[in-house]
DNA sequence: TTGTAGGCGTTATCAT
DNA sequence: ATGATAACGCCTACAA
């Protein structure tokens, strides 16, 4: 059953077995039109038999497809979000018969470009998978278009056309959320943003104020925070809010991580969550349902964006005339322990 | 200064540029020895100025060497234990000119001999990252020793000699971890084990063990559960322990998950952590210093060891006469808000 | 529908 | 120390 295979089976081996010449044999491999029912299941056949698999070097050599994608992504503290975008694309390229190549870009940094020429031209990747933020670095996407490399953009703040983009609904998603705190009886709701790189954080800011604006409630400055999606910015912005004269009833976090920084300045003040504050945050990332209290946020459906996303890359790098999906990817607000009706006052 | 290079810049065109022959520019690329000085010199001033890169399709079809090693991984939930091996390979690889494919794996799993087969044979890798618990399990690293792949294991049970193996003292540090619990006078401390599939889950409990005989606390197997590396079971173990006649005053959770699982039940029951119940985790993941209260933890270099693992490996592919390291790599406690002595009884 | 010849850019062999 | 030439395994013409 089980054999080392020392020696390498070629397409020739192949052609001979099936008694055909190494041409049909290589019709049959890439699917190509033009061979007779017959014929080709002889030459599967002898593929099976022989256990033959092309040889990628020669392929790439000869016919200039490495069949290599590669993800060029922000290697941030916060993991979870690459996580799932990875998983969602290496399914994709391993359905296609790609193979993943990994670029991570410390950011900001002034050589990104050279960094990334060096990764595009070397590893020899046909089109490259660019999850949020890098889709809006100029730098990037500039050299990308000139090196004529296809993308595929997960998230971006502004689409490109001549790019493959995939999105969400985070900002009806943001606006959903704090409805369910402006439902609760909450006037006063802080709000923290998100790195002002990312395009979410325009987005999940204006979903926010739509809700207000929708509800009657006057929108106020003083409640806003400049974040940076993680921990420390989401602890210090909900410090200056909570030193308020007239603070915040709720917050909301563009993420989950500055919403854990919330958390825990709320406890270090001796503050009840959701008794003296309610919280929440945006991702649902695995801390989020391990912090006390379990947060509610939003859940983005991360793994099928990046799925579909280096889908469609691979798609048309293989000729196939792809589109962008028309609409974007549904967001769910996930309801947990962290949200609670205001205190009366009286 | 900025160019698209639409001509592909190939070994004959160094070679005319310098004035020699094709071969001589090739033994330059490949530091082979018999070369003059001069011609070295003439042959490095093409390449720079042409811009050469040797195409890497065409050195694998030639030379046999695909300049690719492969991480198969364990995909779990919890991923920053992955991250940090990750960003650890892919600097060594970056550090040799060598690219990373990845191949996660759903454990467990009947068939995984023919995924790791698939991927080994069809992504041609050189060699091979086997991060925990995967340099354990027999029908991976029989199969890789059957195909001739050279491995690197992290943190392996049991390592082969024949395999590069790095892995660290986790076993004292968590001696050491149950050692500040003990000289706060905590003496019923329980113990919550990890994966059995893993081996440091033995190795730490080992060190558990042996704190407690140094300093003359009587074991007792009421006081041990056995947990899954995971959340819900650190939960759940924690829930069995509390329910205990004579709970213990300190829980030493075998990762930092489970020890989140163990603060959520604590919790749940209104037990105050570190005042009710002391707790401590291991790994020093992101999750630990954004608990409350913020973990008592170990940290291992992970990236280290994996940077080490990997870097080995590459060598060895490289012909190097390389050596696992003697010394096993140095965990470091982190003391946090986790633990407290032990409220007096009386 | 099928086959033949030539080339992709390197490395390896064997001269010189 | 250096160079001509043949693989390497496949794909793209171009025939047949």
């Amino acid at each position: 059953m089980a054999e080392a295979g020392p020696k390498k089976v070629t397409i020739f081996d192949v052609a001979e077995r099936a008694g055909v010449s190494i041409k049909t044999v290589s019709r049959v491999v890439n699917n190509e039109s033009n061979v007779r029912d017959a014929t080709r299941e002889k030459v599967l056949g002898a593929i099976r038999e022989l256990h033959y698999k092309p040889n990628a070097a020669a392929r790439e050599l000869s016919g200039k497809r490495s069949r290599l994608v590669g993800l060029v992504y922000e290697n941030a503290q916060e993991f979870s979000y690459l996580k799932d975008v990875l998983n969602g694309t290496l399914d994709a390229c391993e359905a296609r018969g790609y193979s993943l190549l990994l670029c991570p870009l410390a950011l900001p940094n002034p050589d990104i470009a050279a960094r990334v020429r060096e990764f595009a031209t070397q590893a020899r990747v046909e089109g490259i998978v660019l999850p949020a933020p890098l889709g809006d670095v100029p730098a990037v996407t500039a050299l990308l278009q000139q090196l004529r490399i296809p993308v595929a953009a997960i998230a971006p703040k502004d689409p490109q056309p001549e790019e493959i983009n995939v999105s969400c609904n985070d900002g009806e998603a943001t606006h959903s959320l704090a409805e369910v705190l402006i439902e609760q009886g909450h006037r006063a709701i802080g709000f923290i943003k998100g790195h002002p790189d990312h395009g979410a954080s325009a987005v999940r800011f204006a979903g926010y104020r739509r809700a207000l604006e929708r509800h009657g409630i006057a929108f106020s400055a003083a409640l806003v925070r400049q974040g940076y999606f993680d921990f420390d910015s989401g602890k210090t912005a909900a410090s200056e809010l909570l030193d308020l004269a007239e603070p915040p009833s709720a917050i909301v976090a563009s993420n989950d991580d500055m919403a854990a920084g919330v958390l825990f300045e709320a406890r270090e003040r001796g503050l009840s969550v959701p008794g003296d504050l309610s919280v929440v945050g945006f991702d649902d990332t695995q801390i989020a349902s391990r912090l006390w209290p379990p947060l509610t946020t939003v859940r983005q459906p991360i793994m099928q964006m990046a799925e579909t996303a280096a889908g469609l890359l691979i798609d048309k790098l293989n000729g196939e005339a792809v589109q962008s999906p028309d609409e974007p990817f549904e967001c769910e607000v996930v309801i947990r322990n962290s949200t609670a009706p205001v205190a009366s006052t009286t």
